[in-house]
DNA sequence: TATTGTTATACTCTATAACTATA
DNA sequence: TATAGTTATAGAGTATAACAATA
């Protein structure tokens, strides 16, 4: 049995993951996407130009989410389909220059975050979070692969 | 400037959320719930029976939300549509036995899955680490405001 | 036969705007 | 005139199943 206090560090977690998408969400709206499309954005900067099947992997989404996901990410001008240049079943993904530019954002921004998140606290304080996060984050998937 | 390596601090909280989030709808699945509607029962179960006005305002949604959301769960059966017993306008939205048990099953699974989640972590370390996540969730309450 | 992506269909969450009933 | 909730409509994310083209 735990100290019943921390249930309010779990508290503070589920409202920091809250805040923290509210916040990505309002920013990625600005930037013209959502959620979903800017995690294929995401990937496809980490990949190069890919086969819709590898997102759909990547994503962990059915392929029939990423054919809706690259229609709107298409019809807003971030990426095109081009043909597979070994397999004419497939269709390749590649950023348009605005997909490039914005992908370029979100790793910049990331970035950011992280700067203007951690600035103020001090190096020894942020190691020690550091740990006890990743700690948990192994204990999480413990229970997850449990259950 | 930040030391570049708390980047991946930020990737771990990203990825705490990813996991936590997708584990807890696992489990709200199982009893039948969605996310939105647990959220919803979550808060019935803190102010007991209530208007629907008074529940988008706690969720932060329209009340056109609400009226889906309860509309789900009057459906599967966690809740009823009672007539308000002053304001002929409005709706009160109370458990069923069903609905009732549904919320003391959330409030039994987030004790026990802080129970879980810290139970190997030393009280000193999980002090530090509860200190520095206030301090952040703080800091990016800022961030939040300002932008 | 197996794989890639699409069409068909459906469910959930969310929103705005127009409307009804009541205050 | 203002409030509570619904209907109408729409966009986004997600899924399964059936299907076409290709491997």
């Amino acid at each position: 049995m735990v100290d019943p206090r921390w249930e309010a560090t779990l508290d503070r977690i589920l409202e920091l993951t809250v805040v923290l998408s509210r916040d990505m969400d309002e920013e990625l709206e600005r930037m013209g996407l959502t959620g979903s499309r800017a995690h294929l954005v995401w990937e496809l900067e980490r990949r190069g130009p890919s086969k819709q099947q590898a997102l759909a992997e990547a994503l962990g989404v059915s392929p029939r989410t990423i054919t809706a996901l690259v229609d709107g990410l298409v019809a807003t001008g971030f990426v095109t389909r081009e043909p597979h240049p070994t397999d004419r079943r497939a269709t390749q993904v590649t950023f348009t220059t605005q997909g490039r530019a914005a992908a370029k954002a979100l790793v910049d921004g990331h970035r950011e975050l992280a700067s203007q998140l951690f600035a103020e606290v001090p190096a020894d304080r942020l190691e020690c979070f550091d740990e006890v996060l990743a700690g948990l984050l192994a204990r999480l998937r413990e229970i997850s692969a449990r259950a």
